[in-house]
DNA sequence: ATGATGAACTGACATAGAGCAGGATGCCGC
DNA sequence: GCGGCATCCTGCTCTATGTCAGTTCATCAT
């Protein structure tokens, strides 16, 4: 029963043929459940984790803060996702991450996941392939950075989210409901939350989307992908070179 | 001895204690050793590869372009880098690389990599590590494009890689031999070559760095750093958790 | 020498986006 | 009900950066 698994079960099941034996491992993964208030500091920029996070329900982001005050957030999480995966293979941890929403969360002890590499090599290639999927979406965010207007971030970025969100069951081609808040767009776009104000007036205007009470609304997303330059393919790659576990 | 080892080897051992049965797979890596002229594309966005690179010697870069033209340079490879790990993992991959030089380096089978995992979990550990480090470093990368004006960017740009190159033994305190163009500069920092030029004459005149005649010259490295607030921790980490192998 | 090329460099002008300053709205505690 | 706070929204000004349109310089082939 598909609907039984855990979200991050079900994303690493689309890329990568799980064993019964690898899904045992897997489930050691989901031992302590537990839940955060809005807000919550998950992992703390230069700190030391011996442990990471996978998100089941609400939303995260990580980020980092710059001397003066200002903050970039790299990632949002959404359900599925790792929260601190990189921090646990380093001395200290390179970024932070708290919660968005309320959220819960399965802890997850860093030698769990590293002890599992030696059971289940699928499983390393596995969270390998996790990793380097999260990387292509930092990656194509740098791209955003670097390379686009704020019209055209905000449409990329909208875009992209709704299509992760879609990918884990949540909203549609129409929207979805979204947690954020003028000021996290403008960490995660580079922005200044004045502009992001400007950004969002000016794409309603335009009949293109509409971000109002917590919802997205995508009103012409054929124009608006075009806008964005949008191509989801690394949204949804993966599973060239494995063959099934029974092979 | 260490001198003989290759940048990889000595990148990863730095890092994770490695068996001496670690490295003789470690060594499958390096069977097939490559040279490339400047400039040619070891990977194609979109495409498939069942292979990916070790450089050795020379710079590569990997890059993505938009629909107009325009490109951003995501990351430079120096020797002892990965060239294109990620795309052995995605049905096509997400991002180009080509050689910024002419360079050398070792073609690795998709499949030699995959499977050491299974025979060598350490080594999936340490894979899995060089990862995180170059998504460290892309993280970095993003926070300065989002958040740092053009002055700052190229100070912090050019304190990164002085410390990398630093790592395998290229350069010192003072500076480094640099093969960049003024154009790669820009398509690495999301500005135009024009403005490029401003910032290091701006940057020349105050007597923080030069960039000419392919050597970048740290000239006040301490007032560079307090400019680009620059804090190379993620250049320098790892090992926590992972016991000597005999242990 | 001649022309061809590509990189480095510059000034004049245009504009996207920041900064500032403040108003409107809704929500929560009391 | 009322004050306090966060969020959303707006007009004005200013500056960092892009765009355009070149010039200079070194290198290289002929």
């Amino acid at each position: 029963m598909l609907t039984l698994l855990s979200p991050l079960t079900r994303k690493l099941s689309a890329y990568v043929a799980l064993s019964p034996g690898d899904l045992d491992i897997l489930a050691r993964f989901h031992k302590r459940r537990r839940s955060f208030r809005l807000g919550h500091e998950l992992v703390h920029e230069g700190q030391s984790h011996g442990s990471a996070f996978v998100l089941a329900k609400g939303w995260a982001c990580s980020y980092k803060m710059l001397p003066d005050g200002e903050r970039q957030i790299v990632d949002f999480q959404v359900p599925g996702d790792f929260i601190g995966l990189r921090s646990i293979l380093f001395r200290t941890s390179d970024h932070s991450a708290e919660a968005v929403t309320r959220i819960e969360a399965s802890e997850v002890l860093a030698s769990d996941i590293l002890d599992s590499f030696a059971q289940a090599p699928r499983l390393a290639t596995a969270v390998l392939w996790a990793a380097s999927r999260d990387e292509a979406m930092v990656v194509e965010h740098l791209v955003n950075l670097g390379r686009r207007s704020a019209d055209e971030r905000m449409a990329h970025f909208m875009l992209e989210l709704g299509a992760r969100l879609r990918l884990v069951g949540v909203g549609d081609a129409t929207g979805f409901d979204c947690p954020l808040t003028q000021y996290h767009l403008a960490d995660v776009l580079g922005l200044s939350a004045v502009h992001v104000n400007r950004v969002l007036r000016h794409l309603r205007e335009e009949g293109l989307m509409t971000f109002q009470k917590g919802r997205v609304s995508f009103d012409d997303i054929a124009r608006l992908k075009q806008l964005a330059a949008f191509d989801p393919e690394y949204l949804d790659q993966g599973r060239p070179f494995l063959p099934a576990p029974g092979a």
